[in-house]
DNA sequence: TTCACCATCCAAAACGATTTGGAAGCGCTT
DNA sequence: AAGCGCTTCCAAATCGTTTTGGATGGTGAA
């Protein structure tokens, strides 16, 4: 016999002399099949190695059974250990219930919802996960005016128009702060995200007003903006120690920015710990072992990667969501580079 | 007109007074269609908004136009920089061959050639891209077994058997060693990487050809063997510094590793770059930014997922691949940790 | 005997595209 | 007027499933 092309359903009711019917209604174990030709039928569909053609059946079903996800990246040289631990997490959750992850990327501009577009015009999905939302989100509001079911990382403005998980960022920047001011620390310096980023606004009004709660006099100046890499945090936090007085606190809405502050403070000539506390968020694997080790707050990307797919899911086979909306508290983690 | 389903050839044609077939064509571009009716077409279509349905007219063509991908992840969390550029050069590059790119992770172990299995016994993807290789890698023996077209990033085994891209990491780790070498380096202690890696295999091979060529004598002793992460390499670098006499320099097979000994050296209260020179193997872009920042070898993570990609598909149509095997030139960065 | 009622099976119609193998109409030559 | 070649169109088959709406034959009751 020669090589040939893998089994159908035809196939299998010709060896048997049965219906394409019945062989299929067999293998999904409906009820009006003999129970001695339902096993005839399952035997000689293993013997044969049949398995079902994907895209016939979600042809005829008009499903996709898969999920779209598109990388918001920037540029070409983007790096962000965030997004190897959500995909392992989407990834997981979405095979367990026999999903497809549709992954692409794109950065954000005009053509980013075109991308959007062709998936949902050409059927290739049936919903998508979204993360790095930002305040006024064009994606959100293309899926919403389309109808595409989608679960966001991140609240965006329109916090009831849609299901999301996302980690508190005003109580995790609201902590860290607290965390500077119990140690004495009065000149304490932010380095915020981009701002049309929605978690930019959370983790800031966390800073400020843990700020205001203390009394402390707060200056403008101490508030840089940075794109989130570690280059934009050494920058940022040059700009910082330049200062004087000197802030004696670099507090940084994430990691990266964190690390690239680390080295400023170093080059610097300064002590992290000591003459500067340093700290991020998100806990990155990297964060433990710097130098010296980082204070942050953690935040669990791995378990809010499968929790958002099981909400797709859910809201894609119509079940009911338990929570709509869920949002974790974050887990301060104390290291060595804000004591 | 209430909310409808989108537009299908049917709709088209049954607008415009001809049949199925015709606008199918029209809209392919064949000669076969009047010019007049071919603008006809073309306008209606884009008038109703008109998109095929992907899974249709792949189900009739018999191709799937997707690649898979499946991250070999080691735990649940997982954080590699690696995979976010590599992600981001095969999906920019797929997209532009309007390629859909299927995710999915997992772990390496007895399970993971079931996913790969299902897959291709699925039809959902026309080829696969393959990463970390290891020496005797069974996802290439069960590709190369069903013939399934891939590309690997990394040799393996069976060099000749399947095109591949990698980077010479035998040429790295020779120029790291020669570089340590030359500043005087004696006693140089390698954290390599589990030897069922391919690129292990390769790299390590290279420190001991340079060790050999400059007739400095090898002490089995300094070599460790890591997991790739940050952790492993801490302990590894534990390890060696505790010896005596005492390694004078580190190297690591991968950067994450060259970060852990990095907060190792520190740690033990030793200056890096003067007491004891570290250096890693990656070039990730944190590695400017450590402290000090990190001597290494770079790789060209985007560039090499576009290639990879770019020869897939043109495997995949039954183009002529130029080079069926690319194996690429490292480029060494000389940086403060190992001057 | 007749009829209802199961249990079991199947033909045919989807799903939405592409491809095959003509058919119809027209102009031109002979 | 017949034959040929072109242009332009289309009916039907096809890809591999699922689903709909019966068909068939046997059993038991009336």
């Amino acid at each position: 016999m020669a090589v040939s092309s893998p089994p159908t359903l035809q196939d299998i009711a010709r060896a048997l002399g049965l219906s394409v019917t019945t062989v299929s209604r067999a293998l999904a174990g409906y009820s009006d099949v003999a129970p001695a030709t339902r096993e005839r039928v399952r035997q000689m569909a293993r013997k044969m190695g049949y398995r079902p053609h994907a895209w016939a059946r979600r042809l005829r079903q008009r499903r996709t059974d898969t999920l779209g996800f598109i990388i918001p990246t920037h540029g070409p040289r983007f790096s962000d250990p965030f997004f190897s631990e959500f995909l392992a997490g989407i990834g997981n959750e979405a095979a367990q219930h026999d999903y497809d992850l549709l992954v692409s990327t794109h950065g954000p501009g005009q053509r980013e919802i075109d991308a959007y577009e062709r998936m949902v015009a050409e059927r290739r999905v049936d919903g998508f996960l979204l993360v790095r939302t930002r305040v006024d989100d064009p994606r959100v509001r293309f899926l919403l005016a389309h109808q595409v079911p989608f679960v966001t990382f991140g609240r965006t403005q329109a916090e009831n128009a849609h299901p999301w998980v996302d980690v508190d960022g005003e109580a995790g920047l609201y902590a860290l702060t607290q965390l500077c001011l119990q140690h004495g620390h009065r000149r304490i310096a932010y380095i915020g995200a981009p701002p049309d980023l929605m978690h930019a606004r959370h983790r800031l009004a966390g800073y400020r007003r843990a700020l205001a709660d203390a009394g402390v006099p707060q200056n403008p100046a101490w508030v840089q903006v940075g794109d989130l890499t570690e280059e934009s945090g050494y920058r940022a936090a040059q700009v910082l120690l330049r200062l004087r007085p000197r802030p004696t606190a670099l507090l940084a809405a994430n990691d990266l920015m964190a690390l690239g502050a680390l080295a400023a403070v170093h080059e610097a000539g300064l002590q992290v710990g000591k003459d500067v506390a340093v700290a991020g968020f998100d806990d990155v694997p990297l964060a433990a072992h710097t130098q010296p080790p980082l204070t942050t707050v953690h935040q669990p990307i791995y378990d809010i990667g499968r929790r958002i797919v099981a909400m797709l899911i859910a809201l894609l086979r119509g079940q009911p969501l338990p929570q709509q909306q869920v949002l974790l508290q974050p887990r301060l983690v104390v290291r060595a580079s804000c004591p």
